[in-house]
DNA sequence: CGGGATCCAAAACGATACTG
DNA sequence: CAGTATCGTTTTGGATCCCG
């Protein structure tokens, strides 16, 4: 009789992969790397001051990931000083419309939201 | 003159609660939640077995944010022993109909993610 | 300029024990 | 049953320094 060579069956894993590349791109910088890459592609630097004070490692890592997953495209210029270009894939701009269709949706709804909290908040 | 009493200006807190509510409803639990509430209601353990394993912790948490942003209706019924139903709101309908659209997206394009992945990871 | 490497503080998370 | 409280571990994130 054999032996199972795998403890988590597959669908658990499809479940992980898929819930990481969720969390991807809608993770705290993910997603406003997406939506400024919406309007334009930035450089390195660009990027960084677009999308406020995230640290240049948070921001390194998150464009990774999103490369690696596909939606990002890095172009990096063989000059000195380097110049690199991040823009979206196709595939990225798909994501990166409906991350900025959901928060759009989001923002729409604070105010339901912010009521709902006092209410909450307000009860003994 | 007057001095600014505010140094973080209003847009700023705007932006910081539309975070904070976009990343309830896309955290780890509560997508998996908003996801199965909205086939029906559900006691707390039947949820959390439904969820797969999460913690007590994590679910009460997750629950008690989605409540209190007004997704989540919470029903404690006063029995002996206690019975608590959770179900969607109106709000919490339309936010879960999103999120279950985007992970039906993510889904569908696991494949093309994979092989990006493949791709950039054999990349020397 | 665009990162990589390292270190450290803070926050998230899970397991467990306990309560009404 | 439906949580709360506490604790220890793991993760995360930022600051800093460094290099091509």
């Amino acid at each position: 009789m054999e032996v199972r060579t795998t403890e988590v069956p597959d669908v658990d894993r499809f479940c992980r992969f898929s819930r990481a590349v969720l969390e991807h791109v809608t993770s705290r910088w993910g997603v406003l790397v997406l939506i400024a890459l919406l309007e334009r592609s930035y450089r390195f630097s660009e990027l960084r001051r677009r999308v406020g004070d995230v640290s240049e490692k948070m921001l390194a890592q998150t464009l990774q990931t999103l490369e690696r997953d596909g939606f990002v495209h890095r172009d990096a210029k063989p000059v000195i000083p380097p110049r690199v270009d991040y823009s979206l894939t196709p595939l990225g701009r798909e994501a990166a419309e409906r991350i900025w269709e959901l928060t759009r949706w989001v923002e729409a709804r604070l105010d339901q939201v912010a009521t709902a909290q006092e209410s909450y908040d307000g009860r003994p």
